[in-house]
This record gives structure tokens, C-alpha cells and sequence, in this order.
DNA sequence: GCCAACGTTGGC
DNA sequence: GCCAACGTTGGC
């Protein structure tokens, strides 16, 4: 199965990338979007996120890696939700801005853009490579 | 099953 | 703080 690449959202107040550095894993729950739920389903230990701060930063920080997939919610009772767990891969040299993504005509499709409230989003090999790039590499 | 009203999220 | 976009709920 080849390794697919994510977007997770977190507002850096409710919780950072930093904070996730400083726990060293952390299980990713909470997702209430039927849509940001199917992506956390899809997603394979050894798959790679990147980790975005929105509202107040507004830009891609990190990237994180999956260490735990297909895990129950454990804050939901019903067995409807997913989680998986997480763990810091690395800091960007240069975090990307929404804006820059915006300003960037290759990123246009990027569901981030297309979906701004969904809180987890896939990226396509492309796009990702083009980040990292905009991150110094 | 449709659609209007409402709530939430997130960019500006 | 405002507003647009989206999801959910509830009346019919």
C-alpha cells in the first residue's frame, strides 16, 4: 500500500504542533465531519501529515507521522468516530501561509483551499512536494 | 425526502 | 466582529 499524505488542522490554542513535540505522540480524536472522519479511516500507519495551525497562524508548521491507524474515538460511545495517533516528524524550516498555498497556482486544488472547514484533508504526492519545497525542502 | 433555519468553523 | 461555507436538524 503506497503511503498517502494528509493535511490535519488544530487551532495552535486548543492544541500546537509544539505541544505535540513536547508530548511526543498524541491521539488524534475529536473529529465530528463525516467527510475529515473517512480520511482518518483511510489513513495507514507510516502515512505522513502536515500540520497546520489555523485561525490565528493560519500556516503549515510540521509534519507528523501516523503511528497508530483505524483506532475507536475514545471520547464517543456509539463506535461512529475514528482517531489515530500521531507523532512529530519535523519542524519546517519556514512554515507555508495560506496565503502563500493561495498565491501558488499549482496548490489551487488543494482541499484545504476547496474545503477551508475540513479539519482533515487529503494531499495529493504533487501538491506535496511543492510544500515542501515553499518549506525549504 | 425536501428545504429552511440554525449552529459552527474559519478566513478576512 | 463579520460573513461565507458547510453540516445538521426539524417541520412539513
Amino acid at each position: 500500500m503506497a503511503k498517502r499524505l494528509w493535511l490535519m488542522k488544530s487551532e495552535p490554542e486548543a492544541y500546537s504542533f509544539d505541544r505535540l513535540v513536547k508530548e511526543g505522540r498524541t491521539i488524534w480524536d475529536g473529529v465530528r465531519n463525516y467527510r475529515a472522519r473517512n480520511n482518518l479511516q483511510a489513513m495507514q500507519v507510516g502515512d505522513e501529515a502536515f500540520f497546520y495551525h489555523s485561525v490565528s497562524d493560519k500556516e503549515i508548521v510540521g509534519i507528523v507521522r501516523i503511528v497508530a491507524a483505524g483506532l475507536a474515538d475514545p471520547k464517543d460511545d456509539t463506535g461512529t468516530w475514528a482517531a489515530v495517533e500521531i507523532e512529530p516528524v519535523r519542524k519546517l524550516a519556514h512554515p507555508v501561509s495560506l496565503a502563500a498555498i493561495k498565491a501558488e497556482p499549482s496548490l489551487a486544488e488543494v482541499e484545504l483551499l476547496k474545503l477551508s472547514r475540513l479539519s482533515v484533508a487529503e494531499i495529493r504526492p504533487d501538491e506535496w512536494k511543492k510544500i515542501c519545497a515553499m518549506a525549504g525542502g
